[in-house]
RNA sequence: GGGCGAAUAGCUCAGGUGGGAGAGCGCUUCCCUUACAAGGAAGAGGUCGCAGGUUCGAGUCCUGCUUCGCCCACCA
């Protein structure tokens, strides 16, 4: 095995080799059963059908395997259901621009095959995003694979549908909606995009009918004056006192409005008078109904200008004026009525203005506030007792401070627009009967007004009313975020009593980005509390939004992003989950940058080939004979060795238990490289070529790395997975994914050998320092070095390990005490390191050199005395502090006067 | 307008419960020493955003401010 192994890690090929040899031997798969051991479960996000792999993704689904893995080995039964999302308007957009090509749309095409057309791209590209899963090697059990349309996921939908219904939840309302004149379908608060883009402010006259004068009022959409009712004031306002209840002429339209008083209104802003638009602002609307005011609709679903109705309401059918606008694009319209408004002198001023905007978030599309009827959920009762468990630790939010965020959200949550104009999703289950109600129909009995539904979850065969076959399904579907809202339960079987849901729900945690705090987790909680009765899952960690180098969104559109498979590519899975996890913890964004992925990259090459260093030294021993002799430390450096490890275990445990993942990745790294690979391995050459330790150290080596590989598995799976087989699979335990993690020995943590060690190490370096001061290159083997311990612990510590130091320091003898000869010096904590120098030396450089560290020991020096010196510090610092800092002084001064001996010296 | 994050080496970031600052990349010098040049050895580099305060002592705690980012909010 040994010899087979590269010299450079390819990840390529041990990758999609191990992720098949673990699906073909079902290690994703949990047990449905009460096997006895403690239950994980997970139902991921399910991303969008439409979507495909982004960094987002990437970080979100590395974070879900590293834990399934880890709790696989702990020796949980991890269940970790994946899926999709039927995505409604994402999916229809996508599926009508490909119509587009065609030069159809999808009324052309009509519903039915429309919806045909729909499901053909989703058998197509539908589960693209889930295959690239799987090349980031994540082990869900993908027998559970689900989709939000399946029937049985349907099933439960309208289950939740017509419950809510009979529960007086669900009701049909007419309000001011966000319309989306592209999508053309109404959306809910949360799906908008807000921007802020410059814009003017309108300011407008709007004359007394009788009398002089008016009262101006400012808006930043002009063309909704067609659309105006009435004038509102503050009451409290001065300026109007008096001309409360007086008529205006409205310009243009010609409609007489009056002024009303009303709270709403804010004196302090512009004239303190705005326009009252009930069809067309929300705001509007609601000072509408508390005055009882009409509210005549002036905008169509397209954004166009419809006056129609107007003028017949009006009886002003030869309004010129509204003739011109009609049909025309609500900006045009904008322009033409600035222009008018202007020529007949109702234009008061224009100035610039910000002004905030909504957005589709889907097609970006600038959002028009519209009075339609729609479906709501009410949801104050319903959030109610997911406020509750929330306030009760039933379910905690990581990091902490979204918790406040859920709650503040959660307790002014207002009702739920759930209806969607749309075709694709799950078409809501009401029924309307055409003999009850001919009024609520057109010609071709399409429905236009909603009135007495029928709701239950199959159609109904006649009106239990009137017994008329003659009805009509509600042609609307349910927004995405309805079917999402049941995830949980819901792909483990319910409404069902299923094995799966008995046992695996609530689920153990969800992890998720920020932006979908309100849009899906508050939602799973109030209906897992609702239907199933108690929360969805315990944890929420809410992950970092992963941003580039310049800390902008990554964006496809914009060119800002890194496409996760090209990584991989490049670098390997394990290198890119390795470069996500070094950064994934409490923050709030990461920024990603390609170079995070080389270094993680040569780190996986870095443990490929300490590994391969101790398969190459195995060649006459046999592995299963060393594994069973085990860890047996021979001497202080296997002690700190397998000390160090058992601070590594203890990291990286608290780390994962903490969705401290950086945490982890560092503690990992650090103690791979800088301690094994650089020290230990190192210190290891010597003694494999010793017959009588070379075993005891095999031993050693061979226990260390199966240590190292277990911990390292669930950041980086593959690489781990290849190496252990060689190293550390055995017939009872053949894979490394079922093998328990390592857990921490207290009895062997020692802080004496840390320390000894730690001195040894920090003479060599002194030594190695000196070396390089006189440009003598690493690994060629200087004669001698003296070394002066300063107390009799460090005496004691450091002849301990005289070769050791000899070997690492590349020098053939150490001598101990104070030479004779001309030497450079340069002293540590523990004692004065020598290295005689032949010939000429510069004495003037080396003078400099020492006076240079001198200064620097003066220096602190001065500090530490000014501390002591100081009465306030003894009495009022902690004991322990003034012991330390006395104990700082006297290692000071004693450096301090080696230092200034030796200048003596060389004077 | 409110809430929350962030500000530390040229770049990207670590720095429980306050005791004189660390990593990776980049940079300088040297080395292809048979695990690894995707590597090794030795270095240089920081009034820790600004101003106050608490304290014997402040990246670390408190107050205010500045800049950037995120979330929430009906100011026309």
């Amino acid at each position: 095995m040994a010899q087979e192994l590269p010299k450079t890690y390819d990840p390529h090929q041990v990758e999609q080799r191990r992720y098949q040899w673990w699906l073909e031997r079902g290690d994703f798969e949990a047990v449905i059963a009460d096997d006895g051991r403690p239950r994980y479960c997970i139902t991921i996000p399910p991303p969008n059908i439409t979507g495909s792999l982004h960094m987002g993704h990437a970080l979100n689904n590395t974070i879900h395997d590293v834990l399934l893995r880890w709790k696989r080995m702990q020796g949980y039964n991890v269940l970790c259901v994946p899926g999709t999302d039927h995505a409604g308007i994402a999916t229809q957009n996508v599926v009508e621009r490909e119509l587009l090509k065609e030069g159809l749309t999808r009324q052309q095409l009509g519903r039915e095959k429309f919806l045909e057309r729909v499901w053909q791209w989703r058998e197509q590209y539908g589960n693209t995003i889930l295959m690239q899963f799987r090349r980031l090697g994540c082990s869900y059990d993908w027998r559970y694979t689900r989709f939000t349309l399946d029937p049985e996921y349907a099933d439960a939908v309208l289950e939740v549908f017509v419950r809510w219904w009979q529960d007086g939840h669900l009701y049909i309302g007419e309000r001011v909606i966000n319309w989306c004149p592209r999508c053309r379908t109404a959306l809910s608060d949360i799906e908008l995009e807000r921007t802020e883009e410059a814009g003017k402010l309108y300011h407008i006259l709007y004359p007394f009918v009788e009398g002089e004068g008016g009262v101006v009022v400012a808006t930043t959409r002009p063309e909704t004056m067609l659309g105006d009712v009435a004038v509102a004031v503050n009451p409290a306002d001065g300026r109007y006192q008096g001309l409360i209840g007086r008529t205006l002429r409205l310009p243009m339209v010609d409609r007489l409005i009056p002024l009303i008083a009303d709270p709403y209104p804010d004196p302090t802003f512009g004239t303190g008078a705005v326009k009252v638009t009930p069809a067309h602002d929300p705001n509007d609307f609601e000072i509408g109904q508390r005055h009882n005011l009409p509210r005549p609709i002036v905008i169509s679903e397209d954004a166009t200008i419809n006056t129609e109705r107007l003028r017949e309401e009006l009886n002003a059918h030869d309004n010129p004026y509204l003739q011109k606008y009609h049909g025309k694009d609500r900006y045009e319209v904008r322009r033409l009525i600035v222009e008018d408004l202007q020529q007949a002198g109702y234009l008061v001023k224009v100035e610039d203005y910000t002004v905030p905007l909504s957005r589709c978030e889907r097609c970006h599309t600038v959002i028009e506030p519209l009075l339609s009827e729609q479906w709501f959920c009410r949801m104050e009762p319903i959030a109610r007792p997911a406020i509750e468990v929330v306030k009760q630790g039933k379910v905690r939010f990581i990091p902490e401070r979204y918790t406040e965020m859920y709650l503040n959200w959660m307790e002014n949550i207002r009702d739920w627009c759930i209806s969607r104009q749309l075709w694709w999703g799950h078409q809501i289950p009401a029924w309307y009967c055409v003999d009850c109600h001919p009024e609520n129909f057109d010609d071709s009995y399409r429905l236009k007004r909603r009135e007495s539904p029928i709701v239950q979850k199959s159609a109904p065969e006649k009106c239990p009313r009137c017994g008329s076959t003659r009805l009509v399904r509600d042609p609307d579907v349910l927004d995405t975020w309805f079917s999402s809202a049941i995830w949980p339960q819901t792909v483990l079987g319910w409404p069902n009593p299923t094995d799966e849901l008995r046992l695996f729900y609530p689920t153990s945690v969800l992890i998720t980005a920020q932006e979908i705090l309100y849009l899906w987790v508050a939602r799973m909680i109030m209906t897992g509390l609702y239907f199933v009765g108690d929360v969805p899952f315990h944890e929420v960690y809410i992950h970092a939004t992963v941003l580039n180098k310049e800390g902008r969104r990554m964006s496809k559109s914009l060119g800002t992003g890194i496409d996760p498979l090209e990584m991989i590519e490049k670098y390997g899975t394990d290198a890119l989950r390795w470069s996500l996890l070094q950064q994934a913890g409490m923050q709030q964004s990461i920024r990603f940058y390609e170079e995070r992925v080389v270094n993680a990259r040569n780190f996986a090459n870095k443990v490929w080939n300490a590994t391969r260093f101790v398969l190459l030294n195995l060649n006459d021993a046999d592995l299963e004979t060393l594994r069973q002799r085990g860890a047996q430390p021979d001497d202080v450096l296997d002690r700190w060795v397998l000390s160090r490890l058992q601070r590594t275990i203890d990291a990286v445990q608290t780390a994962l238990a903490n969705y401290c993942f950086d945490d982890g990745a560092n503690a990992l790294y650090e103690f791979i490289w800088s301690e094994v690979c650089d020290w230990y391995i190192e210190a290891c050459k010597p003694r494999l070529q010793n017959t009588a330790r070379r075993a005891q150290t095999q031993a050693m080596l061979v226990y260390l790395f199966d240590q190292i590989l277990r911990l390292l598995h669930p950041y980086m799976p593959h690489i781990s997975e290849e190496l252990w087989q060689a190293i550390g699979a055995t017939p009872d335990c053949p894979a490394l994914i079922r093998a328990p993690f390592p857990q921490v020995n207290p009895a062997l943590i020692d802080p004496d050998a840390e320390a000894e060690i730690a001195q040894v190490f920090e003479t060599i370096r002194a030594i190695r320092n000196l070396r390089a001061e006189v440009n003598i290159t690493p690994g060629v083997e200087i004669p001698l070095v003296w070394l002066n311990p300063a107390d009799d612990l460090s005496r004691t510590r450091l002849q301990r390990h005289q070769p050791l130091m000899e070997y690492l320091a590349w020098c053939r003898e150490i001598r101990w005490g104070t030479p004779t000869e001309r030497a450079l010096m340069n002293p540590t904590d523990g004692a004065e390191v020598y290295l005689p120098v032949e010939g000429v030396i510069d004495i003037g450089r080396e003078r400099e050199r020492l006076q240079r560290e001198l200064n620097r020991v003066e220096e602190e020096l001065r500090r530490v005395q000014a501390r002591l010196r100081n009465p306030q510090f003894l009495e009022r610092a902690k004991p322990e502090v003034v012991q330390e800092t006395r104990a700082q002084e006297q290692e000071l001064m004693a450096r301090h006067q080696r230092l200034a001996t030796r200048l003596q010296q060389l004077s």
